[in-house]
RNA sequence: GCGGAUGUGGCGGAAUUGGUAGACGCGCAGCGUUGAGGUCGCUGUGGGGUAACUCCCGUGAAGGUUCGAGUCCUUUCAUCCGCACCA
């Protein structure tokens, strides 16, 4: 071999790594265990950038660890089940399990050549019927503990193609296939009972002191803990049934600034007036044609419809206040009726304009100017404000206090009480679709909703459905929902819906512990893997899959399935970046813009026509825009190694990373210039010098600050060291042996991140063994100081000069030296400093 | 609309968490190697000023705290991510 060649070696040192068995799992209960997991990807039937910078990273997590002496679990396996395949089926005609496997097969055979550490034994697709076989055994397990029910939710409805559509298929209202105009339709769906645990999952976030402090943050925003006034106003000319309205509020300070009520769309006194009231009918019926997400609500043009009903304000009895329907009232927050305070809320005041509401303040600015008009003054509830229409009187206090006593007083006089409530809503898990976990329960027309018997798991998906007509084929199977009751054994029918992915994808790591057991975990293994030590995944996760899963390791200890210490299933989180990449396009006349791949652009033309494109700044690689890599192209070209260390080194691994075509390649000329050093000491010796305490220092610090890198999940500045190392080494004019000893180092610390590499360097240099198995090194403390350091000298805060010192000089006698300084001598020409500020070890600071 | 983040040279980023701003890499320039190009090896490179110095300015913008601010505080602008049926 007379040069870099990763096309050849990298395929042998897998093949060495395989027969080696490097990578399998092993109980050891000698070694401690460490479980790194990355999220696990969805078999689209290609592997991106994305997938590698995440798997790298894993990866790099899982060498260092196992070198470290742990017993290390790195798994893979694949969200399988989801709407693209039923997309695929509808658009090609294909069979959504046979277009699943067979992308399950081609990502596999992708995601080798990157020669990750993986035990590939425990790989498993949840749609593998002996995978949701046993989700569906824990959905019975939990629907008798009372962890499952069943109630009415809305769904998007497609009114013109009869079916559910997600709210990723509503494209600004319309159902993206039909067009038709979106309506809410209800229907009863099967809920996990998560919000029995808001508080539990919003206090346990303390303990998570390895997650993102973001991350915790937007969790516990998204349980949205909130402590507020909970009461009913009476009525007047409402129908029979509703002579008192509910409402909470978290402002209950702001109660004597009510001027109106709203009630939502969904709310039952709306449902019942649509019935009796032509007007309110037509109203409610244009609120429905909004989509479900609470995004497309609150951007909703605000309208409301007076119904005409009054209530009685609970402190005056004589002022009326209106109720109003209006579309920015959700049903699932509180009761689904609030009162409205313009003065103190945005929103409200909007509402009031629009529609000739009084607005009367409740307190004023001790601070600033009176209000602006068109806009609420909402200070902060920590900001003192003067009250003019409070419960006791024009107190000066924060609305905090204010809110309390609100509370307080309300209670003694009998309106409401002070309640906590949580914005979390339990976690509707049906889906009106075919590719999923079927829900293993039969309606029995006697004994009505039944569990099947465990005996029958797994409830298996029929693989003749057919996707001609929209809805879901299990509705219209001619035989699969056929079934005897379990309880009866009369004649029943299956239940049609299937369960949410997030479920999937919510026990799947412990599923890892013992992918081939005959129950959903096995205690053993389950006590020894758990928790992840690590787990990798991008930031869009940090709140549904993260939160549903810490539901879900809860709710399989409450059936027996996992530890009490497991019910925070990931000990420490890392959420990285997306892989961007520019974006070229060229515009012809008026016709949209035309995108075009990298590889079609060289220097800013077409390669192909010489063109000029236009460049658009780095986005999110996408299909639609063009400005995908494909990793196999980059793989075949440069190596493994290459892709890895590039997408590594260029950008912390929180934020995005650009990839360019030019980054790429100074990553593969490094790796070439790393190969071409270690073989010329391997061959022809290094230069005179026997030893060279340079290079031993550099080595040591080398290891250090590389160790800390990985320690850290800094790759690039691990890497940026990594560079620096072979800067050392290249200028050591140090023997062959002394720079054979450093190079072998330098296989190890890049072990982790360019692992083919570096056993190409390990084995040139007389390494024992493969260097994925070799003990990490350790650095000696005492080469990593140096006893000398190089003090700057700064003049009123600016850097002006410096002082190399010995390490451990009393501060007075650094201010001897910097006062002998000619600099500083010059600038304070014979007067003496006003201030001597001496930083040991930092700096020293000169105040004239 | 609500919630979360990010912003430093021509570019990606570093800065021991309040102590030398720009490590390392890209790009660019010069020199050497090579028949040319590429590779490879050295050297230089924030902006401005000067014959020269270590003179001025510099971390999205504006204010503030401090001996000292990229880092802390206030206001503001821009971009990105999530919003419960996308995975």
């Amino acid at each position: 071999m007379s040069r870099y060649d990763p096309a050849t070696t990298e395929a042998s040192w897998q093949r060495a790594w395989n027969a080696a068995g490097a990578f399998t799992a092993r109980r050891d209960p000698d070694r401690p265990k460490y479980y790194v997991l990355e999220m696990f990807p969805y078999p689209s039937g290609r592997i991106h950038m994305g997938h590698v910078r995440n798997y790298a990273m894993g990866d790099v997590i899982a060498r260092y660890k196992s070198a470290c002496g742990y017993s290390v679990l790195h798994p893979m396996g694949w969200d399988a089940f989801g709407m693209p395949a039923e997309n695929a089926a509808m658009e090609r005609g294909v069979n959504p399990k046979d277009w699943t496997y067979a992308n399950i097969a081609d990502m596999r055979a992708q995601m080798q050549p990157l020669g990750l550490s993986i035990d590939w034994s425990r790989e498993f697709a949840t749609c593998d019927p002996e995978y949701y076989g046993q989700q569906q055994s824990m959905f019975i397990d939990m629907l008798a503990a009372g962890l499952v029910y069943r109630k009415n939710a809305v769904v998007n409805w497609d009114p013109v193609d009869m079916t559910v559509l997600a709210n990723e298929q509503v494209i600004d209202g319309r159902g993206w296939r039909s067009g038709a105009v979106v309506e809410r339709r209800e229907l009863t769906q099967w809920f996990f009972r998560i919000s029995a645990y808001s508080e539990e999952l919003l206090t346990a976030l303390d303990g998570l002191t390895h997650w993102p402090d973001k991350v915790r943050l937007m969790q516990a925003n998204w349980i949205g803990k909130s402590r507020g006034l909970q009461f009913a106003f009476s009525t007047v000319g409402a129908p029979d049934g509703f002579d008192r309205l509910e409402v909470y509020t978290t402002r209950p300070d702001t109660l004597m600034g009510a001027t109106f009520a709203a009630i939502s769309p969904d709310h039952p006194l709306a449902k019942y007036l649509e019935r009796h009231d032509p007007a309110v009918a037509a109203f409610v019926a244009e609120c429905r044609k909004v989509g479900t997400s609470e995004e497309a609500l609150e951007k909703a043009e605000k309208r409301g419809l007076d119904t005409g009903i009054r209530v009685r304000h609970p402190f005056d009895t004589a002022w009326e206040l209106p109720v109003y329907i209006a579309n920015f009232i959700l049903m699932d927050y509180g009761t689904g009726a609030v009162f409205g305070c313009p003065a103190h809320d945005q929103r409200d005041l909007d509402f009031a304009r629009k529609y000739g509401l009084d607005v009367l303040d409740v307190f004023t600015p001790t601070t600033r100017d009176d209000r602006v008009e068109d806009q609420a003054f909402v200070p902060l509830k920590s900001e003192p404000v003067r009250y003019v229409r409070g419960f006791a009187g024009s107190d000066l206090q924060t609305g905090e206090a204010a809110i309390t006593a609100a509370i307080a007083f309300c209670e003694a006089n009998g309106v409401g009480h002070g309640v906590t409530n949580y914005r979390l809503r339990d976690w509707g898990l049906s889906r009106q679709r075919y590719w999923g976990c079927p829900i293993p329960v039969i309606h029995c027309a006697s004994c009505g909703v039944v569990p099947e018997a465990k005996a029958n798991l797994p409830v298996r998906l029929p693989d003749d459905v057919t996707f001609d007509k929209p809805g879901n084929p299990l509705d219209r199977h001619p035989t699969w929902r056929a079934c005897t009751c379990p309880k009866c054994g009369a004649a029943a029918q299956r239940e049609t819906d299937t369960m949410d992915t997030f479920v999937d994808s919510s026990w799947y790591y412990a599923r890892f512990t013992a992918p081939q057991a005959a129950t959903p975990t096995v205690a053993e293994d389950a006590a020894y893997w758990m928790n992840v030590d690590q787990y990798i995944g991008g930031v869009e996760h940090a709140i549904l899959h993260l939160l549903y899963s810490r539901f879900f390791a809860r709710a399989m200890h409450a059936t027996g399935h996992l530890p009490a210490s497991a019910v925070e299933p990931f000990d420490a989180l890392f959420t990285q970046g997306m892989v961007t990449h520019e974006i070229y396009l060229t515009r012809d006349n008026t016709a949209r813009p035309a995108y075009h791949l990298p590889e079609e652009v060289e220097d800013g033309k077409l390669k192909a026509t010489g063109q000029a494109v236009e460049v658009i700044p780095s986005a999110k690689m996408s299909k639609s825009k063009k400005n995908v890599v494909d990793p196999l192209a980059i793989i075949s070209a440069f190596g493994a190694d290459t892709a890895r260390w590039f997408i590594l080194s260029d950008s912390p691994p929180e934020r995005d990373v650009e990839w360019t075509a030019s980054g790429a390649e100074a990553a593969f000329r490094h790796l070439g210039r790393v190969w071409r050093l270690a073989d010329e000491c391997g061959k022809r010796g290094g230069g005179d010098a026997a030893q060279d305490p340079a290079l031993i220092r550099a080595t040591h610090r080398a290891i250090h600050e590389v160790t800390q890198g990985i320690e850290g999940f800094a790759f690039n500045k691990a890497i940026a060291k990594l560079y620096e190392f072979t800067n050392s080494v290249a200028k050591s004019d140090a023997s062959a042996e002394a720079k054979t000893e450093a190079m072998r180092t330098m296989a190890q610390l890049m072990s982790p991140i360019a692992p083919h590499l570096a056993e190409d360097i390990w084995a040139m240099l007389g390494g024992a063994g493969l260097v994925a198995q070799a003990r990490w090194p350790k650095a000696d403390p005492a080469l990593l100081v140096s006893d000398h350091v190089v003090l700057p000298i700064q003049i009123n805060g600016k850097r002006r000069a410096e002082i190399s010192v010995p390490k451990d000089m009393a501060p007075t006698e650094v201010e001897k030296l910097v006062l002998a300084d000619e600099t500083v001598i010059r600038v304070l020409a014979g007067s003496p400093p006003k201030k001597l500020i001496v930083v040991p070890g930092r700096i020293v600071n000169v105040v004239i």
